[in-house]
DNA sequence: TTTTTACATGAAATACTTTTCATATATTAT
DNA sequence: ATAATATATGAAAAGTATTTCATGTAAAAA
């Protein structure tokens, strides 16, 4: 059995079955956003943002680049955020969820 | 932003996000089996494996049929498993990981 | 150069998931 | 009827993930 393929499945998954780091990749499809303009958005703890934050850049999901004294997150593209993406069309259209 | 979407992702994401369960329903795509068999298969005990059986039948995943004293577990056609479909096919691309 | 702001990080605390253990129910075999 | 087999289930135990807390570092401001 493709036990490779299933523990990449099983990875990808993992990362993307948390409501904060979904809405964090979401974000950034339109721009990049500091560390604190995530904080404020997903009215978490800077902590906890950075935490989830790591997770992403180890995943290799997003980058970061250091502005000053503000570090600005962006996505790489990765081929896990096409599958995100599919994902998203598809609950979209099983839900009927236009644009909400 | 879509929070809906974000929620129906995030628990789409958390079911898959499993092994045991990506495993099950890997083989249920040929044919269906039985608890015993599963069991055998994925070398977990009778009771993990009936609790992960609940998961994927709470998430109508999966389907159960009674025949004599065994229980068949079928796949339900959830659009949930193109979802794990085009992952699978992505995963399998990405990582040229062929027919193992 | 001292203070403040933005972020990261390790460790402890908390919350959540999965497995195990004990036991219950239904079906078939004796 | 009794025993054996297949499965399910609740509760405790074990394992994993996430958040919080305390603190560190680098850049900008005072």
């Amino acid at each position: 059995m493709k036990t490779k393929a299933i523990s990449e499945l099983e990875k990808i998954f993992k990362i993307l079955g948390n409501k904060q780091r979904l809405t964090i990749l979401e974000l950034l499809r339109s721009r990049s956003y500091s560390v604190s303009e995530i904080v404020d958005i997903l009215n978490m703890e800077q902590s906890a943002v950075s935490h989830q934050l790591r997770v992403l850049r180890e995943a290799q999901l997003v980058q970061a680049e250091k502005r000053g004294r503000e570090v600005l997150y962006y996505l790489s593209d990765s081929h896990i955020l096409i599958l995100l993406d599919n994902a998203l069309k598809h609950v979209d259209h099983v839900f009927n969820l236009g644009d909400e």
